[in-house]
DNA sequence: CGAATTATTCATCATATGATGAATTAGACG
DNA sequence: CGTCTAATTCATCATATGATGAATAATTCG
């Protein structure tokens, strides 16, 4: 054996800058490896070592590119689509297909694997309640939560009504995303989406039009 | 950390067994620290010296008592619920008052905080898919669910679709669960539990009886 | 060409962690 | 009393981690 030859296949990359064209473009091979690394194991359990083994590349490189662990998460989960907007065309609708429509953006846009990715790592780590993740809920409460209530108040319900409502409505939407895409339950994942949102439409429209049962 | 220095008013305890009565029972106090911090922080963000810290000893007491954090963990999360018994229970109803009676007995089991404890670790370790939430997810999977798609099943659906209902209605209440007592979203966290249950029952209702939107 | 810059790896640090074994003190039991 | 065992802390290890500062090799630019 050759004094550099470590075990599984990885040649002992060359030390300095590479010729041209060798690796395509580097910076972005680590962002895609560590939003993969994130989505996998959560922003603890991701080492920049891992993210660094995963794009094949050195630990260094990850933190020459990305200072520090968490502004390399902070620019993973800068999304590819601003949600505030997906959401808010989703929320353009008439009442009675609201919920249609609101279940069926969301959900839809979570078939696209890239922003699967991101909308993992970022329910993760909000459900960890890591540091990195109490920023996140705060947006996601604040710009999300609080958009769905605004259009359930502009229907003329009172606003602590319409919090509510609003909550129960993330409450199935996040619980159908969990199941699907997180934790990955058998008979969710292998479902077609247009089953899946058929399913939760009308228990999500239920909660904007506020139906209880009587005590 | 420089080594003798203890800020804040630990008086530097004693080294040997202590004098008796002194201490109550330092093992369940020590579970007890456990539970609360895994419950805090998930399995991997909890720390046998952080434990230790919480439950006022030394780390190696918690080695002690408890061989390695995996057993300390599995004996935090198998203590003092019986999921499928209680599941059991609430599956024992007829069928149009079935979700209210699955909602209304796990909704109020997890105001117990002994139980929301344990129910928030082994909800955090699910979603973040660490080593030790692997085992729980199969258990809650295979045994929770199924039961719910079982007892759906029995009246007169088919297993596939049974198995598809199930998981709705699992999605709803983990969503709300999630809400209330994981994430702890406003409106969730302060509405009294009645308050959820009632929103919370149609929906569930809704799944088990397969409401589906048509195209 | 030569200097500056960029892309990359290497060597190393300080820290935190899980774990182990020894030391110390007290109660239990004969 | 003397011995055994239980409860407790202390000292330490090996390892992994985030981070930093060289060192080295290529590209770019004046």
């Amino acid at each position: 054996m050759l004094s550099g030859m470590v075990e599984s296949g990885s040649a002992p990359r060359r030390r300095g800058r590479p010729r041209k064209g060798q690796s395509g473009d580097t910076r972005t091979r680590i962002a895609e490896a560590a939003a993969a690394e994130f989505s996998d194991k959560g922003y603890d359990g991701t080492s920049m070592r891992g993210i660094a083994r995963r794009a094949e590349v050195d630990a260094a490189l990850v933190h020459h590119y990305f200072e520090t662990k968490a502004g390399l998460f902070a620019e993973v989960v800068k999304l590819p689509v601003r949600p505030d907007r997906i959401i808010a065309a989703a929320l353009d609708a008439p009442f009675p297909e609201l919920g249609g429509s609101i279940v069926r953006t969301v959900l839809l846009a979570w078939e696209d694997p890239k922003l699967k990715h991101v909308g993992v790592t970022v329910l993760r780590s909000v459900v960890t309640g890591s540091a990195a993740g109490r920023l996140l809920r705060q947006f996601l409460l604040r710009e999300l939560m609080s958009a769905v209530a605004e259009r359930i108040e502009g229907s003329g319900v009172d606003a602590e009504e319409a919090r509510g409502r609003a909550s129960m409505v993330i409450s199935q939407i996040a619980g159908v995303l969990m199941l699907r895409h997180v934790v990955e339950v058998e008979p969710l994942v292998f479902q077609p989406i247009e089953g899946v949102i058929a399913a939760t439409v009308p228990a999500v429209q239920g909660h904007i039009e506020g139906v209880r049962v009587e005590d």
